[in-house]
DNA sequence: AATTGAAACAACCGCATGGCG
DNA sequence: GCGCCATGCGGTTGTTTCAAT
């Protein structure tokens, strides 16, 4: 279900991430913070473009991202949340932890579209059949019943709301802990990244060049241009050690 | 077993926005 | 105020998988 390999004319990689390309992206946020997506690439080693390598990271390789299928609640939400907000994917993942923007919209796209379609048309239909017959027919009276259809559903997706937000701050609570108001920001815990995963990338991180010792990495830069971006790297890296899950927020 | 169409989803593209000089 | 650049967002595309025939 990914694209297949291939170069553009500056050899930029398109299509599916490789493992090996996951591994070198995560290792290289882990140690330095995305601190510019533009100049990560050359940094952490990778042949893809900044938008390529942040959208790989907000949607896959970001910790705490979920994969794989979801809740009732989560489908719930996304629908009653969709009602309010429009196609602002962005806002809607704010709402639900673990889940990126684009994995929501695929969601809404493949399966809730039609739910939320064919819900609404039944909603119509038990309406229309309570109708009298003479009624139905007189084009006034539709409209006017059709305003209250509106009103209808939006009282029930305002029900579904406040139902289905509790059942989620329950599993948030219990999985999550509590729901963040602004998950666009996440706080790195201590442990956020595993033993394991630290021992397994050790070795290709030591191996990869840092921000602050490349010198040969931008093509076509000056030594002026790099004096810039060393000094610049240093500043980030040392407000990284200062504030660790400032360069985690997403 | 082969074919085909729909579903699923990762990734790309273009535009909007905000920060900075 | 203006232009440039980096980032974020939403729409769309391309590829794979899977079920139906």
């Amino acid at each position: 279900m990914v694209k297949s390999l291939s170069l553009d004319k500056n050899g930029i990689r398109k299509g599916a991430w490789s493992e090996e390309e996951d591994d070198k992206l995560r290792a290289y946020i882990h140690r330095y913070g995305h601190w510019n997506w533009g100049l990560l690439p050359k940094f952490a080693g990778l042949s893809r473009s900044g938008k390529s390598c942040r959208l790989r990271w907000m949607n896959y390789l970001r910790p705490n991202i979920k994969h794989g299928n979801f809740t009732t609640e989560e489908d719930n939400l996304i629908v009653e949340l969709r009602k309010k907000l429009g196609n602002k994917w962005a806002a809607i993942a704010a709402k639900l932890p673990g889940r990126s923007d684009n994995e929501i919209k695929n969601r809404w796209n493949t399966h809730l579209k039609k739910r939320a379609h064919d819900e609404d048309i039944v909603l119509e239909l038990e309406h229309l059949g309570s109708m009298e017959p003479d009624q139905a027919n007189l084009k006034e009276n539709k409209d006017l019943e059709c305003e209250k259809d509106r009103a209808m559903i939006n009282l029930a997706s305002e029900s579904l709301s406040s139902s289905s937000s509790s059942c989620w701050l329950g599993l948030g609570g219990a999985v999550f802990g509590d729901v963040p108001s602004q998950t666009s920001s996440y706080q790195l815990a201590d442990d956020f990244w595993t033993e394991s995963f630290l021992e397994d990338i050790t070795s290709s991180v030591d191996s990869m060049p840092s921000p602050y010792l490349v010198d040969n990495l931008i093509s076509g830069s000056s030594c002026q241009d790099m004096t810039v971006v060393d000094e610049f790297s240093w500043s980030m890296l040392d407000s990284c050690s200062e504030h660790n899950s400032e360069f985690f927020n997403c």
